[in-house]
RNA sequence: GUGGUUGUAGCUCAGUUGGUUAGAGCAUCGGUUUGUGGUACCGAGGGUCGCGGGUUCGAGUCCCGUCUCCCACCCCA
């Protein structure tokens, strides 16, 4: 009675080379996160669909992974429930979720935690996250994120320190051509005022948003399909063409929005956050102005951050920005936070394609012990207890097999070293060691062994 | 959620206008080699041809449905 087995759709297993390659990646995100002050905590799997809900607009709510109650779960239900359809029944026979994301939980944990925490709070959570999204490209149904938000705070110098620490990770990772593209909502704000596009905002920024994949054109033809004016349009055209550094930008739109407060304030905080940013580094060829950029825009409300791998095919691997109320629908209000996630799954597949793995990530056990009967495996026993007492990753092939079996395992693991045990090594303490790539070996010492070994690697 | 595409051994793929028992390479296992792996040679196992239905004397091949993979849209890490 055995049926394949399958995977859900979006869903995936890691080998072993892959989860030596995912850790690698968290832990140079856990190392840059913790050296800027920033502790962990985790929330769970799932969240009560009350708090999940309403959070990510109507699509996001649509992405949402529901869990069934447990027991039976149609006993609170009736006829009714069920003709009302599908919204209506689900509350009746569901009320958890699997999270989103992050943040929301993040939100939910600060109130919840309101009495114990100081602010400003540093957190980094770095969990799975599901979305029950169509997997494509880069997308998964169930992915890692990582992030980093500080709340209970309004100074600038956390969004400086955000752009810091995605330069720090993408410099040890060996990332190159990459660009952190930075705007502000009150920018945009301002832009829907300076073009007469009020009431429209988010039909404005959903298509501009789109500039750089679907070019000018087609952003105009999108712009006045969701009824937006001419004049409004053409009035537009000159701000999407903005090219030039990130002071010769800043200054054109100056003039721009000079008439709207909140385009002078928002253009005001970017300033800002490049003055502290200068006093940090002086390297500051990655971050780039875009006025284009209009993600996240259910919560954000002020700096808004995006960062691309230019010369990989996936696209956003890293995002974020200040929400000045995250936890207001939680009742406790006027709670400022900025924050940013990476996405480990996307870094993964463009460090992949840009073949930037190093090799030797994989060698895990450095030292097998190989043996010819039953008490020279015995007595192997005792070497390896001195080898991992020395602090050495090492194993003892469990089973009595021939030689060709063990030093092929021993091969195929990758494994540097071998250890031969035979009644001459048993009988006179000199035991053989070899060096599995260069095929040399040698009669020495358990001590002279780990001496050399340690010395080796 | 909308549209397109894909599915044959663990993996990569052949498979003729529909025609006996569905093949190859790699991988796995065993042997040549009972104190030595990688290379070589010999051999073996492994398939409900994604699943369900239909057409046909006969379907891996044609038709319908469904699931999955991948891709685009929407949206997003």
């Amino acid at each position: 009675m055995s049926q394949k087995p399958s995977l859900p759709k979006g869903m995936r297993d890691f080998g072993p080379l892959q989860m030596a390659r995912r850790n690698y990646i968290l832990d140079t995100i856990k190392t840059v996160f913790q050296k800027y002050g920033f502790m962990p905590i985790e929330t769970p799997a799932m969240e009560n669909l009350t708090t999940l809900t309403g959070k990510y607009g109507d699509e996001g709510d649509q992405l949402l992974f529901k869990v069934l109650n447990s027991g039976d779960f149609l006993s609170k239900t009736t006829e009714v429930d069920y003709k009302n359809g599908a919204k209506q029944m689900l509350r009746k026979v569901s009320e958890k979720g699997l999270k989103y994301d992050l943040t929301v939980p993040f939100a939910r944990f600060v109130v919840m935690n309101q009495n114990d925490i100081t602010l400003p709070f540093k957190r980094y959570q770095i969990q799975p996250v599901w979305r029950a999204d169509r997997p494509q490209k880069g997308r998964y149904r169930e992915f890692y994120q990582c992030d980093a938000d500080v709340v209970g705070t309004d100074s600038l110098i956390c969004e400086a320190e955000i752009v810091m620490m995605i330069n720090e990770v993408f410099n040890i990772l060996g990332f190159t051509d990459y660009s952190i593209k930075i705007n502000h909502r009150a920018v945009l704000s301002g832009i829907a005022e300076a073009i007469g596009a009020q009431g429209k905002e988010s039909d404005l920024f959903v298509a501009i948003d789109k500039l750089d994949k679907i070019g000018l054109d087609k952003v105009c033809d999108e712009l006045s399909n969701r009824g937006l004016s001419n004049t409004s349009i053409e009035s537009l055209k000159p701000i999407l063409s903005l090219g030039g550094t990130f002071d010769q930008k800043i200054s054109a739109l100056k003039n721009i929005l000079t008439e709207s407060r909140a385009g002078s304030k928002g253009i005001a905080q970017l300033e800002e956050v490049v003055a502290y940013l200068s006093k940090l580094t002086s390297d500051k060829t990655h971050i780039e102005l875009d006025t284009t950029l209009a993600r996240g825009l259910s919560y954000y409300t002020g700096t808004i951050f995006e960062v691309k791998i230019n010369n990989a095919s996936i696209g956003s691997v890293s995002g974020g920005g200040r929400y000045d109320d995250l936890t207001g629908i939680f009742g406790l209000p006027d709670i400022s936070g900025v924050g940013f996630s990476f996405g480990v799954d996307r870094l993964y597949d463009c460090l992949e394609e840009l073949d930037l793995f190093k090799d030797e990530v994989l060698t895990f056990t450095e030292v097998l012990i190989t043996h010819f009967d039953k008490p020279s495996q015995e007595y192997g026993l005792g070497v390896l207890a001195q080898l991992r007492n020395a602090n050495i990753k090492s194993e003892l092939y469990p089973d009595q097999a021939k030689p060709k079996k063990q030093f092929g395992y021993a091969d195929k693991k990758g494994i540097p070293y071998t250890i031969a045990i035979g009644s001459d090594e048993v009988n006179s303490g000199q035991l053989t060691l070899k060096n599995m790539e260069t095929g040399d070996q040698e009669k020495l010492t358990i001590e002279k062994i780990i001496e050399k070994i340690k010395k080796g690697r």
